[in-house]
DNA sequence: TACCACGGTTCAGTGAATGAACTAAGGTGA
DNA sequence: TCACCTTAGTTCATTCACTGAACCGTGGTA
């Protein structure tokens, strides 16, 4: 969303979430940490999003507690961004929407299958598995390949890395 | 979301839900025709939203098949904006995305309490019923009431109405 | 005839997003 | 030692969407 983040008057948690997730970028922001993007670099490779816009929404994140800014290295320093425990939550409405526009605004098949890493059945739109019938999975015990309908000729190594089948919250390699 | 609303090469269900739904405001307004709103002068009294913007959402929603534009009266000649079975199942995320704030954001007690009209069971954020085990229920089978962390002071006719239990996408009175 | 309700459109001003250039800390190779 | 590279930002002029107030048009109503 963008320009003034606040719904003053609107009693109501989804204003409140949106004032926070709803601006520009910030949900694919979120998606791509779920999806094991932790780095600054890789962020602004796979987004093509612009320098000073990240910077703000990973503070943004950061201070709400949604990402937790974490050390990796010494030398040189460097910092990754890792989804908190409220971060993970936010994997049923990204999922949610997701599936929403897989049905309703994908004419070709669908870009990306989401499996139950335990029984590998196929994963809902409420997070829960067909085959085993377990709900409401958390991001850990899902994983992500290409679909079909995914028609992504992107380059770099963060496009190239998520081509690859994995666990959600996996770190790129 | 706004300003500039395509996220080009992202080949994803995501970023495409979010060209159409993640604008400024766009959510609100899906909010509200779930609960039942439906005239121009309503969704303007309940959302402060600058006539202009809503305007322009309400066409964008209605091209892209999530609201119906339908003929209520001739004399004088009045539309209403009612959701399509596309825009119903929308009810999915924005049920996601306001329990995540509920959990994260609201200090004070639950705003609204969304429950099962079959059996009256509380329903979470998957839009499972906690007491009969339904899962997945669509907006027609669920029903609103303010929760005790409701803190609406509005007085516009609007917000009266919402205070009332009602079933969502029933009109309102 | 005057006025009102509803559903918009228009427009000047504001402020966030964009994208390119620049900065800074630290490592690497010759 | 010097030049250069990597990573993670910041700065800044430009663009463009949002804001809010004013205005418009249609069709009742008094």
């Amino acid at each position: 969303m963008a320009l003034g983040k606040n719904y003053d008057g609107q009693d109501c948690s989804l204003a409140r979430t949106l004032e926070l997730v709803g601006e520009r970028w910030t949900m694919l922001v979120i998606r791509d940490a779920l999806y094991g993007v932790r780095r600054y670099g890789d962020f602004l490779a796979h987004l093509d999003i612009p320098r000073a816009v990240l910077s703000q929404r990973l503070a943004t994140l950061v201070e709400a507690g949604v990402l937790e800014r974490r050390r990796y290295q010494d030398n040189p320093p460097r910092d990754e961004y890792v989804p908190t425990a409220m971060g993970r939550e936010l994997w049923l409405p990204v999922l949610a929407l997701g599936q929403w526009g897989e049905r309703h605004l994908s004419r070709r098949g669908t870009r990306r299958v989401f499996s139950h890493v335990e029984c590998g059945g196929r994963i809902d739109a409420t997070a829960s598995c067909a085959a085993c019938g377990a709900a409401h999975l958390p991001p850990e015990q899902v994983e992500v390949r290409p679909g079909p309908g995914l028609e992504d000729d992107r380059s770099d190594p963060v496009s190239v890395a998520l081509r690859e089948p994995h666990r959600l919250l996996d770190p790129l390699p």
